[in-house]
DNA sequence: CATTTAACTTAGCTGGGCTAAGTATTTGCC
DNA sequence: GGCAAATACTTAGCCCAGCTAAGTTAAATG
């Protein structure tokens, strides 16, 4: 059952963004700029961390972000080696415009359903919340040693 | 509320079959395989639409699965210009041990939940279903004439 | 029979993933 | 204080999954 409506769902997620309104951003950028933003100062290793991705992979992706213009280093203070992250406007911007969007797109989608219904997906949704959040939150950095 | 979980949901789901056993094959490619096996015969242009992507996307993907042996060309009847693909014994042991395993991981995962849980799950699932089905089935390939 | 249309493929680009192998900075230890 | 080891990244080089644009081959059609 799951393995059947989650992947549908995130095929709906994943479409929107990809055809979605130009100059959006893919699954992956979206998560690392949300990460910076919430994560001000953040290192690289922080970011492959939640992202699950190696530190090279995490490397390219924010110097991408840094390239659109939608974040920046910090000054260095104290370990030089770390790079420190931070979001610009123009990354805030897009943030809010892409969550904006989602939301009106899902506001849309849920319209159909009758108030029972959002009730009863509410709460299927907390049982999956409980179940996954400690997993996506506890992945690290993978590059061996 | 759904954004945060099923992201969340399909993280774990990617992960597991990223450092998955080796031999695993990718989203795309178990969607891609999985497809051509309920659908014995089908055209490029069938697995481009069920995809969401265009016929360059699907035409070297299936490629691929066809260097791996999990799928063949049929011998061509009637309009030579169609391919006409179907799963390997291979491609089906492949595709009968990704599900299972999926399912063993699933079930390890739902473990942790109390029948009632379950249940909510459950209900919570079949409304998202029914909503967002429809859509995942109606896409069509998108190379523009 | 010549043209147009349909179904793919090829070529060439980008993004997102990996490993292996650097580089630079800190830490730690004599 | 100075040198080795560890840490935090980056670079190089590869593959897969997406795209567009431009062929190619076969069918349909005037």
């Amino acid at each position: 059952m799951v393995m059947d409506v989650v992947p549908a769902v995130m095929d709906a997620i994943r479409t929107s963004m990809r055809h979605g309104a130009e100059g959006s951003l893919s699954v992956p950028q979206f998560r690392c700029l949300n990460f910076i933003s919430r994560r001000p100062g953040c290192a690289m290793g922080d970011i492959a961390g939640f992202l699950g991705v190696t530190m090279p992979t995490a490397s390219a992706m924010a110097d991408r972000l840094v390239q659109a213009g939608l974040v920046q280093p910090q000054a260095a203070t104290g370990d030089r080696r770390r790079s420190r992250l931070e979001i610009t406007p123009a990354g805030r911007a897009q943030l809010a415009l892409i969550q904006d969007r989602a939301q009106g797109e899902l506001k849309a989608v849920l319209a159909v359903c009758t108030p029972q219904e959002q009730q009863t997906l509410q709460a299927g949704l907390a049982v999956l919340w409980r179940i996954f959040r400690p997993l996506s939150e506890s992945t690290e950095p993978t590059q061996a040693p």
